[in-house]
RNA sequence: GGCGCCAUGGCCAAGUGGUAAGGCAAAGGUCUGCAACACCUCUAUCACCAGUUCAAAUCUGGUUGGCGCCUCCA
C-alpha cells in the first residue's frame, strides 16, 4: 500500500508502527454553521482510505475532531444571543447527519476541543518550561518559532522566506510578540467570550495546540497519518508538527495525506462570490450517494470542480451500478437452478480479476478514480453475462462482488427492498391488463399518474419493474 | 516576491518510457406497443516548441494558459 506523503513528497510504502494497526487523525470542520461541500470531500476521502485499510486488514484507530471554540462561532452565538456551546452542539448534530446521508463512519472518537482544555494547558505549560514558549505582558502566550529547527519541513517553506513575505504583519501591531512568525498557544478572554481558567490568563486556545493535544490523547504522541485539506499545511499542521515534536521530543506523523480543493463553477468556493453549497442544499437535490461517488470520481490529489452538469453526470453514473445490482436481485429471484456449473465456474474466475486490479488501484495511493472504472468494468461483465439461464448461486457472486468492492467505496449501490402499497400494486395490475387488451392509452395514463408519485415502471422481458425516482 | 500543482476526445477523468482505462453526453442498431433498462457499434496521438531515447502523453529545457498556498478556511 503507498500513500503519498506530503512531508517528502513521494508516494511511500506504508509501514505502520505497530503492525496492523493504523493510528490516524483527520482534522474536522469547525463547527459554526451546516458543513459545505468542500469540507465533505476530506470526509468522504479519508473515510474511504479507513474502509479499504480496514479491509485489508488493519485495525484503525480513527480520530477526527470538532473545534467547537472559535471567533466565527463566538460571532455566530452573538448574533443568535446564545451560548456558543449552543451553536456548536446544534451543528456538530447537523454534522453528523451529513455525514451519515454521505456514509461516512463514525470516527472511533471525536473529541471536542472545549473538554480537551486541561491537555491543552499541559502542553502548553511543557512547552514554556522547555524554551519553546512564552508569555507576553496580556498574558497571551506563543510559540517561539524558530526555537523549533525543523520548522517548515512539512510545508517546505524556508523560515526566512516566510518573514520577508510576512513582512507587512511587523507593521500591524502585536508589538509582544519576539519574533513575527511566532503563534498564539493561548490567548486572553475578551468580554462575553467562552474562557478557561489557566496560569497565564483567563482565555481560550489558539487552533493549533488543539489537534496536537487531541492527536497525542487518543493516538499516542507519534501517529501514522495524519491528514486534513491541503490547505492546512500551512501554517496548520505546520504548526501541529512544531508544537508535538518541540513538546514530546519524538515524530509526530509519519505521513501526512492532504486531498486538494474543491471549486465551484471552477472557482475557489466563498461566501462572498455567492457560490457556495452546504451538504444540506445539495441533498435537496441529490442522493449524497452520488455526492460521494462524485468526490471520489476524481483522484483525491486533484483539484476538483464541482458544478449541477457534472453532478447530473455522476448521478447517471452511480445509477447504472445501482441499476446492475437491481438486475442481478431480480434474476436471483426468478431463477431455478441453485448450484454453479462449469462455464459459470470459468466466468467467475473472470470476474474476480477485476477485484485484483480494484485492489490495485486502491494499492496506488488510493486512486478511487481507476477502482470506480474497475466496478464499471465489473457492472458491465455483469450485465453481459447475467440471464435468466443462469444459476442463483453464479447471480449472487457477481451480485455479491459489485457490492462489496462499492462498499470498500463508501457507496451503498443495493436499493433496500421497499413496499409498494396496495393501492400502487392495483394500478400496476390494471396497467398490465390494459397494456394485455392493448389499451396502451389507458396503460401510459397509469404510468404517468405513478410516475407522479415517485415510482417509475420499467417494462423489461422479464416483467414490470419498478423503482423510485 | 517565495513555495507548489495542473494542461488527455463535447464534458468528467485514469494512465508517468513501449504505440491512449472508465463514466457522462451525442449518433446508429438490437430488444420493446411506446418509453426506460440492457447489449452492440462509433468519437483522441495526449496545450505548443525543442531535446534525450530503438521507443514519450509519460523524461529534460523553454513557451503559453489555468490554479493553489504563503492570512481564518477542508
Amino acid at each position: 500500500m503507498k500513500i503519498y506523503n506530503t512531508l517528502t513528497r513521494k508516494k511511500e510504502e506504508f509501514i505502520p508502527i505497530e503492525q496492523g494497526k493504523v493510528r490516524m487523525y483527520v482534522c474536522g470542520p469547525t463547527v459554526y454553521n451546516y458543513i459545505h461541500i468542500g469540507n465533505a470531500r476530506p470526509m468522504v476521502v479519508f473515510d474511504t482510505v479507513r474502509r479499504y485499510m480496514e479491509h485489508k486488514g488493519y485495525e484503525v484507530n480513527y480520530v477526527s475532531n470538532f473545534t467547537d471554540v472559535d471567533d466565527k462561532i463566538i460571532k455566530k452565538s452573538v448574533e443568535e444571543g446564545v451560548d456558543s456551546s449552543v451553536i456548536s452542539e446544534r451543528y456538530i448534530e447537523e454534522c453528523k447527519k451529513d455525514m451519515e446521508g454521505l456514509n461516512v463512519r463514525p470516527a472511533t472518537t471525536h473529541p471536542k476541543a472545549t473538554e480537551e482544555i486541561g491537555g491543552m494547558l499541559d502542553m502548553i505549560n511543557t512547552l514554556i518550561e522547555k524554551g519553546h514558549a512564552y508569555t507576553g505582558a496580556d498574558g497571551t502566550v506563543y510559540f517561539r518559532t524558530r526555537s523549533f529547527k525543523d520548522y517548515g519541513k512539512l510545508s517546505h517553506k524556508n523560515i526566512d522566506d516566510l518573514q520577508g513575505g510576512n513582512r507587512s504583519l511587523l507593521v500591524s501591531g502585536e508589538e509582544q510578540k519576539e519574533d513575527p512568525l511566532d503563534f498564539v498557544l493561548w490567548k486572553p478572554k475578551k468580554e462575553g467570550e467562552p474562557y478557561w481558567e489557566s496560569p497565564w490568563c483567563d482565555g481560550r486556545p489558539g487552533w493549533h495546540i488543539e489537534c496536537s493535544v487531541m492527536s497525542k490523547k487518543y493516538l499516542g504522541e507519534e501517529i501514522d497519518i495524519h491528514a486534513g485539506g491541503e490547505d492546512l499545511i500551512f501554517p496548520h499542521h505546520e504548526n501541529e508538527v512544531a508544537q508535538s515534536e518541540a513538546a514530546n521530543g519524538k515524530i509526530f506523523s509519519r505521513y501526512w495525506m492532504h486531498n486538494a480543493f474543491l471549486s465551484i463553477d471552477n472557482k475557489k468556493m466563498s461566501k462572498s462570490a455567492g457560490n457556495f453549497f452546504t451538504v444540506r442544499e445539495i441533498a435537496e437535490k441529490y442522493d449524497l450517494q452520488a455526492v460521494r461517488f462524485f468526490l471520489l470520481s476524481a483522484h483525491y490529489r486533484s483539484p476538483l470542480n464541482f458544478s449541477e452538469e457534472l453532478m447530473e453526470a455522476a448521478k447517471n453514473g452511480y445509477d447504472r451500478i445501482v441499476t446492475s445490482v437491481g438486475n442481478l436481485k431480480y434474476l436471483m429471484e426468478n431463477v431455478s437452478a441453485e448450484t454453479i456449473n462449469e462455464r459459470e465456474e470459468e466466468l467467475l474466475k473472470e470476474a474476480a480479476s477485476f477485484t485484483d486490479k480494484f485492489d490495485a488501484a486502491m494499492e496506488e495511493d488510493f486512486n478511487t478514480a481507476d477502482a470506480i472504472a474497475v466496478i464499471f468494468e465489473l457492472v458491465k461483465f455483469a450485465n453481459q453475462n447475467a440471464s435468466a439461464s443462469n444459476s442463483k448461486g453464479f447471480l449472487k457472486a457477481l451480485s455479491d462482488e459489485i457490492i462489496l468492492l462499492s462498499d470498500i467505496c463508501g457507496l451503498i449501490v443495493e436499493r433496500e427492498e421497499q413496499m409498494l402499497d396496495s393501492d400502487i400494486e392495483k394500478l400496476i395490475e390494471e396497467r398490465q391488463a390494459a397494456r394485455k387488451n392493448k389499451d396502451f392509452a389507458r396503460a401510459d395514463e397509469i404510468r404517468n399518474e405513478l410516475l407522479q408519485k415517485g415510482i417509475i415502471l420499467e417494462d423489461t422481458r422479464e416483467g414490470v419493474k419498478w423503482k423510485r425516482a
